[in-house]
DNA sequence: GTATATGCAAAGGGTTTGCACGGTT
DNA sequence: AACCGTGCAAACCCTTTGCATATAC
């Protein structure tokens, strides 16, 4: 997070608080959705709209410091691109959601490139399925 | 598609038109979106209303005829559940969407079964990244 | 006949947009 | 000074819910 200012200049977007408001909620919370990095840029700006976060959401993201997955089935979660990528366990049964390192899709994206030419987005990946205590507990989930 | 009206009975659901209706949209469109299974409903019973849509494919879910997943960012796609399953590659730049076989997650399942004792619920997966135009054609799918 | 399912309309959550004002360059 | 970015409110899309009626069992 050193040159995140140039970055945004690079790609033709002016440096302001609340861009980097957001930015550092994105890093703080390791996953947020764009309610939950609200909470977080308020607890020092407190005037900030959650327009704004949607929309420095966009720019961060395009401008590359910032991605998104869909963990659960509703709101994206926003995490910061940092070196360490990082791919979700979401469980269906009890809602944990754990962070893996990414090293166990390189096979599988190797095999796609070679096969299809597809190239995966490796931080947008989530699993859904269950977690070892609720594959034991028999806990599916639904209602 | 033979036993869909037992599994229903089996739970506790009745045999309805709109829920058979429903089922054979799911079926006939390979992946359909709430509003897209509702169109093609439609065709046969213009009666039918979304919410019931969203109720049958609820139902039929449970009951285990039907799957979803998160294929673009916004509403989730449904298809059948049938012997043959398989993966989506969607793709950020021109927004295609590929079905491939469920083979190539084998691998990746089993040692995350093996390491952290998660199971994957494979035909709810679906890569997002680009396609083999787009990575040629350097299409980012950005604005 | 009784409980479940449907249609309709209204409410709800999350996200986007139009506009006037304020801040960055 | 010019333009981009923000706050606010309204609009929007997708999904869910309450209720009276219709239907499957």
């Amino acid at each position: 997070m050193e040159d995140w200012d140039r970055r945004l200049r690079a790609h033709g977007y002016r440096i302001t608080p609340q861009r980097q408001l957001v930015l550092s909620a994105v890093y703080t919370l390791r996953h947020g959705t764009p309610d939950e990095v609200l909470a977080e840029v308020q607890r020092h700006a407190s005037g900030v709209n959650l327009s704004t976060i949607y929309r420095a959401i966009e720019v961060l993201e395009e401008v590359g410091l910032v991605t998104h997955s869909h963990i659960g089935h509703g709101a994206p979660t926003y995490h910061a691109i940092d070196s360490h990528t990082h791919i979700h366990l979401a469980c269906d049964g009890c809602g944990t959601v754990e962070s893996i390192s990414a090293d166990i899709m390189e096979p599988l994206v190797r095999s796609l490139r070679a096969d299809k030419g597809y190239e995966v987005d490796v931080s947008h990946v989530a699993f859904h399925g269950r977690c070892r205590k609720c594959v034991e507990t028999g806990n599916s989930g639904k209602h």
